[in-house]
DNA sequence: TTTATATTCTACCTGTAAGTAGTAATTGGA
DNA sequence: TCCAATTACTACTTACAGGTAGAATATAAA
C-alpha cells in the first residue's frame, strides 16, 4: 500500500526543482546529495523525466536540469502515470483484476472513499502546490 | 498503491471459509478452485495462516481447513500484519522512511485522511463483516 | 495393512523493481 | 585544442514477491 520508490523519488525530485526555480539549472550531483537518492539511480530517473518531456536537460559542462513545463500545470498524477503507479478507477483493494460493478469484492464499497481521496490528491495537486511545503527529502 | 497479492489472497480465502462455515472442513483443492488461486501457492499461504493461529488444519484423508478463531474477532488488519502489509501510523505517501512530524513530506497532510480511512477500514472490519458481501473471488 | 487423499516441508524457478558500473557523447572554458 | 564537467546509454547485479515441483508426513476408509 505504497507508491514505488521510483515514483516517490520522481515526485520529490520535481518538487525540489520547482522549489529552486530561481536557479537556472540543477545538476544530478546536487540533486542526489540534497534528496539523498543514489546518484546512478537518480540519473536513470532523470533520463525518463526528460524523455517524458517534464524536464529539460543541458549536457556538458555547466549543464544540468530544469523544468520544461509550468509547475502549476504538472499534476502529481502525470508523474505517477509515467511509472505505472497512478490509481485506476477499476482498481480495487482486493481486486487482482477481478473487481467490477457486477462482481464486487468484499471491501469494494469501503474502498471507494479512500480511493477517491487519493485520486483527488494526485489529480488536483500540482508541483507548484506541493513545492513549498514541508521538508525537501 | 495496492495490497500484495498474498494479502489479497489471504483475505479472500478467510472470507470464503467464514462464509462456508456450515461445512466442517474445506480442503485446498476446493479453495484453489473456488477462488482461482494457484493450488501450490494457496497451500503455502494456508500454512502461514495455520502457523499464525488463524486457521486450523486437519491432515490426511477427509482433512482440510477451518477457522480457528471466531470470525467476528478477526480483523482484516490482523491478516495484513502477517504479511507486513498493514498501514503503519508513521508510513507516508512520499516517506521511504523519512517522514515524521518534524520533517513532513510534501503530501503529508493530504495523505492523512485517506490513510485514516484505510486504517479504519482494515482495523474495524472483521471477517464476519465482509464474509457475506459481494462476489467470492 | 494398504491405498487414496490430505496437509507440510524444502527447494527451486521466474519476473520485476531497485540499484550499480562503465563508457560514450556533449559542451563550456582555460 | 584539450580538459573537466556534465548527461545519456547499455548492461549488469541484487533483492524480493510470486509461483512451481516434488517428496515427506498424516490419516480415514476399504
Amino acid at each position: 500500500m505504497q507508491l514505488s520508490n521510483t515514483s516517490q523519488y520522481a515526485i520529490r525530485i520535481l518538487a525540489y526543482i520547482t522549489d529552486k526555480k530561481d536557479l537556472e539549472l540543477i545538476n544530478a550531483t546536487d540533486l542526489a546529495e540534497a534528496l539523498q537518492i543514489p546518484y546512478k539511480f537518480l540519473t536513470k530517473i532523470m533520463a525518463e523525466l526528460v524523455k517524458a518531456g517534464l524536464v529539460e536537460s543541458i549536457r556538458g559542462r555547466e549543464g544540468g536540469y530544469k523544468l520544461k513545463k509550468n509547475a502549476s500545470e504538472v499534476m502529481i498524477n502525470e508523474i505517477l502515470e509515467l511509472f505505472n503507479d497512478s490509481i485506476k478507477d477499476d482498481q480495487c483493494v482486493l481486486g487482482i483484476g477481478f473487481c467490477n460493478k457486477m462482481c464486487k469484492c468484499a471491501l469494494h464499497d469501503q474502498w471507494r472513499e479512500p480511493k477517491l481521496l487519493m485520486q483527488k490528491m494526485f489529480g488536483e495537486s500540482s508541483l507548484e502546490d506541493i513545492a513549498g511545503t514541508g521538508c525537501k527529502i
